[in-house]
DNA sequence: CTAACTATAATTAGTGT
DNA sequence: CACACTAATTATAGTTA
């Protein structure tokens, strides 16, 4: 995406793949920033990555639940059938 | 952030809002996608807005439970105290 | 391995239709 | 309203330290 067009599929070099994750990690949790504080939204992200043991939850993990808990309230009442 | 620098706070104009709103939301979905392609990544995405009466469930509703529930297994086996 | 730098690609605010 | 355009900002692949 800047000195080379983002080829779309998985990133081969596993080192390249890393740096690349850390970077656009960064970036998409700090779009995800803006468009709350920007627009009037609520929403959450989890991210499961190889590269750490543990789930980012953005943006913590009482938003996460409050939200996921909405959107089961909200399938159900839409008689989806999701479950 | 193109022909005026952003102002990391809630638009005011509700015509402005609704725009900004759209256009961003297609973009963070777009990051979201090129994330788990390039990099090895497994997430989610939930986002509420005054200006859809359902939630945006990214990629879609069963990768979206999963990833919950993987979350919910993860907090209470790390025994963190957040439900 | 990490972090800073920088040239270029990608995003998007404002604009016009 | 929605879509297309484009100037300007922002994100990031590749590079350097």
């Amino acid at each position: 995406m800047s000195r080379k067009k983002v080829i779309f599929s998985l990133i081969e070099n596993e080192t390249d793949r890393k740096v690349s994750h850390k970077k656009r990690h960064i970036g998409l949790l700090k779009k995800a920033q803006e468009l709350m504080t920007l627009c009037e939204v609520e929403m959450d992200v989890i991210i499961y990555s190889p590269y750490s043991n543990e789930p980012k939850v953005f943006p913590n993990h009482g938003v996460a639940i409050s939200t996921f808990r909405k959107f089961k309230e909200f399938a159900t009442s839409e008689n989806k059938k999701i479950w």
